[in-house]
DNA sequence: CTTTTAAGTAAATATATTTTTACTATTAAC
DNA sequence: GTTAATAGTAAAAATATATTTACTTAAAAG
């Protein structure tokens, strides 16, 4: 009995090309359809339709639908990580340097409107796919390590207030990026008034910065 | 041709009882799912079966599915209106005031997690369903109103900054009272910390406001 | 106490949607 | 250039799910 001739890994050659293509067709219909409906809402019929492809290679590439929807998670988050690594706060000013993340951080979101859909609907699934996805340990990303530096520079300095805690200040940080956009719908139908505006979201941002600017200086002696 | 009997209004006896009962076992348990699964992921079938009513009920007082996620809407968000209308900051130090407009969304949404996922639900569906609800004029509620007052009498003793618009004040108060909850899961994953202990929501309570105590007094002079 | 109206039940229907099957075509390995 | 592997296609099957139909039962109105 000879042995099976087997493929020693992906094909080099012109297929290799097609391939490539097909997944990535797939996943952008698919980051396109989950942030715009959820993974319960989305279609894997419509992301064929918006990919160009037939259903079949869906299951092909990525398994099923839930295979699909965690690849997209992957997908998001490790092109916010790749962004965050391009950071380099290492010879800030430490107070400027925490400006310097809040700004990056809202940049990010208000240039990534899925991501904020993606990352809502996956807490509504609770956090089940992501859970699962073995790129997880990769998601987490070098910004609240920048943040835990700056602070302990900024006390030594006296820059920036003492006693704060990385991951907390990170989260406050998150939410003034991501709260008023996330929902911004309902704000807008019940206070009768657009908060997706562009003037509103940056009339925001300022506020935003306000605060973190004056909770940021050292709290004054009494 | 003799004109038809005509039922005045609902009916007054027994069966109004179980009329009210079988609407409100309907929504009951159209809130639980809702709130679990949003719109598309809730199961007509897991409504009915968690209220042990039949599912051609739920068409015949709620129409359609849409019609339940609409009723669920404005029940929620009348709760919440509700104890807002309870609110009475008149007679409060206006600095005071605000940190008890705080405290007050801070515990709704702590106390009302289901509120927040419904909430979340919605704005992913770009608020269609509460654009089109009747009840939708309710649910404006007296917050930023009050909040209004406040920051005016506020500036007038000096106690308050001055210059803050109350609808961006109110919006940081409610990012900060549901941002970490509502993305607690991934964050947790994300950042290997479990956010959703009481020991950090409340840490995170303490900062929320704590931040909001820092920025809210006047900016001291130069 | 008879009639009308509406609540409630059981079951079927219609439809939407994921997933699989069976097949074809193309590429890579020898 | 022959063969094995796999990308890709068309269509069906399996399943899930919202909604309706036809019927029964109970209460209200005169």
């Amino acid at each position: 009995m000879r042995a099976k001739r087997k493929r020693l890994g992906a094909p080099a050659g012109p297929r290799a090309v097609n391939i490539a293509e097909t997944r990535e067709k797939i996943l952008k219909a698919a980051i396109e359809q989950f942030a715009q409906k959820g993974l319960t809402g989305a279609r894997i019929e419509s992301i064929c339709a918006e990919a160009d492809v037939n259903p079949r290679m869906v299951y092909h590439y990525y398994k099923d639908k839930e295979g699909l929807y965690v690849a997209v998670l992957e997908q998001v988050l490790g092109e916010l990580r790749a962004e965050e690594l391009a950071l380099d706060v290492s010879r800030s000013e430490p107070f400027e340097g925490l400006l310097t993340m809040f700004d990056f951080i809202f940049g990010h979101f208000a240039k990534h409107p899925e991501l904020i859909r993606l990352l809502s609907s996956e807490n509504l699934l609770e956090g089940a796919f992501l859970k699962n996805s073995v790129a997880t340990p990769i998601v987490a990303s070098p910004v609240v390590e920048h943040i835990d530096t700056l602070l302990k520079r900024g006390e030594a300095t006296g820059s920036v207030r003492s006693g704060l805690d990385a991951l907390h200040l990170y989260v406050v940080m998150v939410g003034l990026s991501y709260f008023h956009k996330s929902n911004a719908h309902t704000l807008s139908i019940i206070w009768n008034k657009s908060l997706t505006s562009a003037d509103w979201q940056e009339e925001h941002r300022r506020l935003g910065r306000d605060i973190l600017v004056t909770y940021l200086r050292p709290a004054p002696k009494n």
